[in-house]
RNA sequence: GCACCCAUAGCUCAAUUGGAUAGAGCGGCUGACUACGGAUCAGCAGGUUAUAGGUUCAACUCCUAUUGGGUGCACCA
């Protein structure tokens, strides 16, 4: 077991003796700045206070109760009550021996696995990945690979969006301007050339309108034709997102699009006028608001000139076609029935969060039962800006195109790579490109907290220095120039003895304790910028210890030995954290 | 109009959600025995956390107001 979840169950186990009634989940304890110990606990202050206690006191009478002798030195109580726990280097040199041995490598698997659906990425038929894309589909995989590795089980899910009100506006142009030689030029070029040359068209004259809404209508009846040219536009489709996803190196479990549920969208709707759910209004049928919630907190209701009127989530347009609100209900009830999840989180843009404020009470007001039994998280991120404050486009008004940026970033890198490193072979040179280019961008995109808006930028993007992914593979492959340059690496002992003795040594083996607990709160908060920030600091870390402890020439066999294997555990969480970015490693670079 | 989100160093961002002296990177300035890989390391400068109040042992974090930005407000997804 870990110190950290050692020192977590003792302190729980002491304060239930004293507060039965205390919840002990809230209580944990946590790394803090160094000078304070190595984790702390700050629970007690807010317990004595709701209970009126004096928070020393209540820090006294826990301690008395609490025995971490084993892991920790003397216990102290700080400040206004806070409990600053040291580690014991006996029991740091007993945890990383473990893991030399290959017992655990700082992390433990969920006592109680859970089933999870990760829905994320989701791109457009018929339009090209674009920067956007990034987000949704680098924190979906960079949490599912987090997810997977604490032992979950997941299964993820691209929506994709082949299914709409767009496929009006293509088939009418696929019929009437399609440039056959461009299509097979460049498939996706052309079909945005369609949709983009009709939409204009629709909105200066409601006859092409009305045009492509009759196109709509025929796919969507069936019609033999149209369903040819929309399988197409899909296969088209398919063949850009496979690129995408080689490169990114991110694969899907199932990608179940819009168009899958087609046939369950009647039964859905139905459904919910047969239990009074929804009802028709102006044509359309939409689901209102039921009135158990206060006005400002009801995603139903809206504010117009202060007075408070429906915003029902629409089921059926008036037309009698079905939106995604009735797609996404038809989708939770399809995932529940095939996979029973205890979990379905959307990795979405947060601008759609009120879509999933009614979406989610929908279904549990429409399957109650059901409902119960899963929890829907609607995991969202910020927008894209551009330098200028303004959502993020190119000078020509575009969007910059997911593999564009790839490109640039493959590029930049090499250039880099072949500046650093002339004398590795051309082959090589460029596959540390790809893993560097491509790495520096996924960090980049991890790298901030997800909720808030950033700032696009290709310089931030690329970046090769500071924090960031190449900064993270350097300290990696200069681990492993150690292990090349090792005399005689096949008399390396299996098991040796760890040796902490420098404050660098001491620093980096106590940071490496805590890869588990950053998972943890990673897949907790669904937060990977939590994984990178401890990546990051495992680096600098290893870089102190690199400058001040020779490895090689260590003064004794038995120090070196010991270094040898603290460098290996170093290079196993890197690589594992990496992976679970979803970043791929390099030996040299 | 109404609702929601945001404002932290010159720039781009953190701060594990109410914890101790607000941290990084970039940019700027100093340094580092030819270094087990300098894509590195050590250091300096840079902050009244938009403004004004409030809550409490403790506030970037919660509340109120103000200013400035963004987003969303049935038949696009």
């Amino acid at each position: 077991m870990l110190p950290h979840k050692k020192i977590e169950s003792a302190l729980q186990a002491a304060v239930r003796e004293l507060l039965p009634d205390a919840d002990t989940s809230i209580i944990l304890v946590r790394p803090c700045d160094p000078k304070f110990g190595d984790y702390q606990s700050n629970a007690l202050m807010s317990l004595a206070k709701t209970r009126k206690l004096n928070p020393r006191q209540l820090a006294t009478d826990v301690l008395a109760k609490l025995d971490v002798s084993e892991v920790c030195e003397k216990v102290e109580i700080a400040g206004a009550g806070f409990l600053n726990f040291r580690l014991k280097n006996s029991e740091l040199v007993k945890n990383l021996e473990a893991a030399v041995r290959g017992e655990h490598l700082f992390f433990v698997k969920a006592a109680s696995p859970k089933t999870i659906v990760v829905d994320f990425s989701s791109p457009n038929v018929a339009k090209p990945m674009h920067v956007g894309h990034i987000r949704s589909t680098g924190i979906g995989d960079a949490l599912q690979r987090s997810l997977r590795l604490l032992g979950h089980q997941v299964i993820t899910d691209n929506h994709i969006g082949d299914w709409g009100t767009q496929f009006g506006k293509l088939l009418l142009g696929w019929k009437q301007i399609l440039d056959r030689p461009a299509l097979e030029r460049d498939a996706i070029a052309e079909l945005e050339r369609l949709y983009k040359t009709v939409n204009a068209e629709c909105d200066a004259d409601p006859t092409r309108l009305d045009a492509a809404k009759s196109e709509l209508v025929k796919l969507q009846a069936g019609d033999e034709e149209n369903l040819r040219i929309w399988r197409e536009m899909v296969k088209l489709s398919q063949v850009q997102f496979d690129t995408i996803y080689g490169r990114l190196r991110v694969k899907f479990d199932v990608a179940l699009g819009e168009s899958f549920y087609n046939p369950w969208l009647g039964e859905v709707v139905a459904s919910l006028l047969t239990r009074g759910l929804a009802r028709e209004s102006e044509g359309a049928v939409g689901v209102f608001s039921d009135g158990s919630l206060p006005p400002k907190e009801d995603p139903f209701l809206v504010n117009r000139d202060g007075e408070w009127i429906a915003d029902p989530a629409l089921v059926r347009k008036s037309d009698g076609g079905f939106n995604y609100m009735t797609t996404d209900l038809a989708t939770i009830d399809y995932r529940l029935k095939t996979w029973s999840p205890d979990e379905i989180i959307y990795v979405v843009d947060d601008r759609q969060s009120p879509h999933f404020k009614k979406l989610f009470i929908t279904f549990t007001r429409w399957q109650p039962d059901a409902a119960k039994k899963v929890k829907l998280v609607h995991v969202g991120f910020g927008k894209i800006m551009g330098d200028d404050g303004k959502p993020f486009k190119t000078r020509s008004g575009d969007t910059v195109k997911l593999g564009d940026l790839l490109d640039e970033a493959e590029e930049r890198a090499l250039q880099q790579v072949t500046e650093k490193s002339p004398e590795l072979p051309e082959a090589q040179r460029e596959e540390i490109a790809r893993v560097v280019g491509l790495g520096a961008v996924k960090y980049a995109d991890l790298l901030p907290n997800r909720q808030s808006d950033y700032i696009f930028s290709w310089d931030k993007m690329l970046a090769l220095q500071g924090n960031t992914a190449p900064y993270l593979l350097y300290a990696y492959a200069r681990i492993k120039s150690i292990f090349r340059k090792q005399e005689h690496p096949e008399a390396r002992i299996q098991n040796p003895e760890l040796i902490l003795a420098a404050s660098e040594e001491i620093a980096l083996a106590k940071h490496l304790l805590n890869f588990g607990l950053t998972l943890e709160a990673v897949a907790d908060e669904f937060r990977p910028n939590y994984l990178c920030n401890y990546l990051f600091e495992v680096a600098v870390h290893f870089s102190r210890f690199f400058e001040n402890c020779p490895v090689l020439k260590a003064e004794s066999d038995a120090v070196r030995h010991s270094r040898l294997a603290l460098c290996d555990l170093t290079a196993r969480v890197l690589k594992q954290g990496l992976e679970t970015l979803g970043i791929e490693t390099v030996e040299q670079m």
